[in-house]
DNA sequence: TGGCAATATGTCAGATTCGACATACAGTGC
DNA sequence: GCACTGTATGTCGAATCTGACATATTGCCA
């Protein structure tokens, strides 16, 4: 559930991610969605210093290129386990993520 | 995914949990495990910090007493995602968790 | 312009994770 | 010993997330 309240009404189909972010939005939610921006966006970077395509990277990930598309778009149905788990496959330095969210303050 | 399925089939070597760590464990899964422990170790100092009980911090979390107690275990059904969520909504700083990430190297 | 590689977006079945509950264990005071 | 508070562990239905696929879009070069 990342990323907090799903409506609880049946809306079936109703992608709460992105747009309606900006209304009701508490501290933490706010943290929360800088934070994944931020992993995005360093996913991006280092798969770019790696001189990879989002399908090299995807074989690395074991994941498919869509998937690392919606990684680097911070897409609402990718969880922050999942970039994570990204990140550290690529080989991302437990340096790098400090900086990443140091970056959120 | 955290770490990874149980599921019986035959897929050697897809760890799962805790204990079994010890064997065959890539750099990055020893990394990723890591990090779980030592966000989990920081989300029990931050409660006991604000002087909660497990139930007091799940009311605040939304969730429930075993959920907590899990988190703070690194239990393998809790997601990287659902203890940054925690450390956040406890009012984890970015720093603290910059902190946390670092002490991972 | 067309063709091609890279990236983005939508959908879905199956796997994982969620909160909740029951219950067990540990510690403290009586 | 019992009662009580706090924490740990096991299970389950429901909700979310994942990889894969199809398809659209973008960017670039001849």
């Amino acid at each position: 559930m990342p990323t907090t309240k799903k409506s609880q009404v049946a809306h079936p189909g109703w992608r709460t991610g992105t747009v309606q972010d900006f209304v009701g939005l508490t501290d933490e939610e706010a943290a929360y969605v800088e934070l994944r921006h931020q992993l995005a966006k360093s996913l991006r970077e280092l798969r770019i210093r790696l001189d990879l395509t989002q399908i090299d990277a995807a074989k690395r990930l074991k994941s498919s290129q869509s998937r690392v598309a919606k990684m680097e778009a911070a897409d609402a149905t990718v969880s922050l386990d999942l970039l994570l788990r990204a990140l550290l496959t690529l080989g991302a330095s437990p340096e790098l993520l400090a900086r990443t969210m140091r970056r959120c303050a």
